[in-house]
DNA sequence: TCAAAAACAATCATCTTCAATCATATTGCA
DNA sequence: TGCAATATGATTGAAGATGATTGTTTTTGA
C-alpha cells in the first residue's frame, strides 16, 4: 500500500474515532508496525494529527470541542444582548396555552430565557431548545424527528412524512443570514431545508433578527417578505429598511438593547 | 481500554455527577483500581477535575451553574451496578457501522457509558440518551419525533406516519418491567406504545434485564419470548429461568456483576 | 476510644509500546 | 541494467503502563 493511501486511511480513522490504536491502523493498512508509527510520527509533525501512547488521536475542531465537551452554551452567541433582547420581544407575544414553533438558531434559542415561566405548547427542530425547555421549564415540548445535525444543532428528516405535518401553531419564531426586498435569506441549505418543513405549519411567521442583518445578503431565499407576519429587531435599523417592511405589510417591532440598563438610567436619573 | 479513552469516561462522568467514586470507574472502564487512581491524579494536575477521598469531583465552572445545570443523571439508578454490567455486554454485541434501536429505559441509558467510542447508527426515542450520545460521542444520533414525555423521559409520537417506520436497524435493545412464559411485560401503556412502534424495526431484540425482573409480572404484554432473539442478565438468574428461556430458544447472556459486588456476595453468604 | 473497613500509596512483576538499528524491498534515474 | 535513494519490515533493548500485593492512613460505627 503506497504511504498516501496510509495516510489517508490514519486520518480518517482519527476522525471517526476518539482515538486510534497502532495495532488497529496495522490491521487496516495490512502493513507494518514500525510503518504507522513513522505515518504517525510525520502526521504529528504536520499537525494533522495528535501523536499519543498506543496510537494516535485527532485534533478535534474547534466547533465540536463545544458540543463534545459539554452540553451547550446557551450564551456564548456573538452580539448575546442584542439577540436577547430580541427574543425577550419576541416571548411577549405568546400567551399561555398557546402553540409555537421555534426553529432552531442562535437568536431564536435566546428565546428560552423568557419561557421559563411560561406554559406553551411548543415545537422545535433544534435539539438544544428542546433540551432547555424540558429541564428548566414546564412547557410541553415536542420535537421533530430525524437525524440530528451537529454542527446545525437541528433535527432533520429527509422524509416528508414526519410528526411536522400533525402540529400546527398560531406563531412560528424564526431567524435569519438575512433579510431584504426578495425576503428571508439563508446560507445553509440543510437550514433551508429544515425551515421549509415547518414553515407552512403556522399562522403567523414571526422573524428575529438583528438589524445588521438587513445589509447582509445570502445566497438562498426562503420566502418572500409577503409570507412574514412580524419583524423583531433592534434599534439599528435604518429608515430604508424600515419602509420596505412597512411596504410589504410587515408589522415591526424594535426591541431595546439592555432594557434594564435604561431602566437603571432613568431611576438615577430620578 | 486505551488512556485516552478512560479519562474521556472519567471526565464526562464527573459531568454528570456531582462525585464519582473509584469503584464506579473501575466497573465502567473494567480497569483496575490502581489506573483509575493513577488517571484521577493525572487529571487532577491538569486541573480537569478534583480529585477527592473516594474518587473525583468536577469542577463545575460559574457560568454554568445556574443555566445549564444538569441536563440529567445518568447514573442514579438504582442497581447502577447490575445495569451497567448488563449495558456492557450489549455495547459488546454492537460492531462499528451497525445501525442499532434503544428503546428508552434505566438500563439501556447505562449503554451510552460504552457507546462513547464507537460509531454507530443510532436510533432511539429517549432524549437523555439521544443528549447524552451526541454530546459525548462521535455517534450518529437520530431520534423519533413528537412529545417529549418528562416522567418517561421519551419522545413520543400519537401518529402512524412517524420516521421511525423509516429507519431499520439490525439490533434493537431493549428493557422491561418483567419477564415471563408469556413474554416481555411492561406497566405502563405509554412506553408500550413507544415500544410497539420500534419492535418491528429490528431484525434481532435484545432484552436488558436485571435477573430480579424474571420474578415480576406487569399487567401488559409486549411480546411472546419468541420474537426475544437474545436476553442479557445478571447472574442472579435461576435455573428454571434459564430453561425457559432455552426452550423459547432466547440465546442468553450473563453479566458479570463488578468485583466489589461478589465479594459482597460471598462475604455475606459465608 | 477502639476496631473494622475502606481508601490510599508504594512497590514490583508483567505486558505493551516505543525507538533505534539493520536487513530487505521498492522506486527513481542515469 | 545498475546504482543510489528511499521506504518498509523485523529485531531487540529501553521505557511506559497496568494490575496485584502489601503495608499505611483515614474514615466509620459501635
Amino acid at each position: 500500500m503506497h504511504e498516501k493511501e496510509r495516510h489517508r486511511i490514519i486520518l480518517t480513522s482519527v476522525q471517526e474515532k476518539p482515538v486510534v490504536t497502532v495495532q488497529e491502523l496495522v490491521d487496516l493498512t495490512e502493513s507494518s508496525e514500525a510503518t504507522i508509527r513513522r505515518d504517525i510520527a510525520a502526521l504529528h509533525l504536520q499537525k494533522r494529527l495528535r501523536r499519543v501512547r498506543g496510537g494516535a488521536e485527532g485534533i478535534t475542531p474547534p466547533q465540536f470541542v463545544g458540543l463534545a465537551g459539554r452540553p451547550f452554551r446557551v450564551n456564548e452567541t456573538i452580539n448575546a444582548a442584542q439577540k436577547r433582547a430580541i427574543a425577550r420581544e419576541a416571548v411577549k407575544l405568546c400567551k399561555d396555552g398557546e402553540s409555537i414553533i421555534i426553529n432552531g438558531g442562535t437568536t431564536t434559542m435566546q428565546m428560552v430565557h423568557f419561557l421559563g415561566s411560561h406554559r406553551l405548547q411548543v415545537f422545535t427542530n433544534s435539539f438544544p431548545i428542546a433540551s432547555h425547555l424540558l429541564y428548566h421549564s414546564k412547557n410541553t415540548v415536542m420535537v421533530s424527528g430525524g437525524m440530528i445535525y451537529r454542527e446545525q444543532n437541528i433535527i432533520l428528516s429527509p422524509f416528508e412524512n414526519d410528526v411536522t405535518r400533525n402540529f400546527y401553531a398560531q406563531k412560528m419564531f424564526i431567524g435569519a443570514q438575512g433579510i431584504g426586498p426578495l425576503g428571508m435569506m439563508e446560507a445553509d441549505p440543510l437550514l433551508i431545508q429544515a425551515e421549509q418543513k415547518l414553515i407552512n405549519q403556522a399562522d403567523e411567521l414571526v422573524v428575529l433578527i438583528d438589524s445588521s442583518k438587513f445589509r447582509q445578503r445570502s445566497s438562498l431565499i426562503l420566502c418572500g417578505l409577503d409570507r412574514i407576519s412580524t419583524v423583531i429587531t433592534d434599534d439599528g435599523i435604518r429608515d430604508n429598511e424600515r419602509n420596505m417592511l412597512e411596504e410589504a405589510g410587515v408589522k415591526l417591532i424594535v426591541a431595546e438593547v439592555g432594557a434594564q440598563a435604561l431602566d437603571k438610567e432613568s431611576t438615577s436619573a430620578a
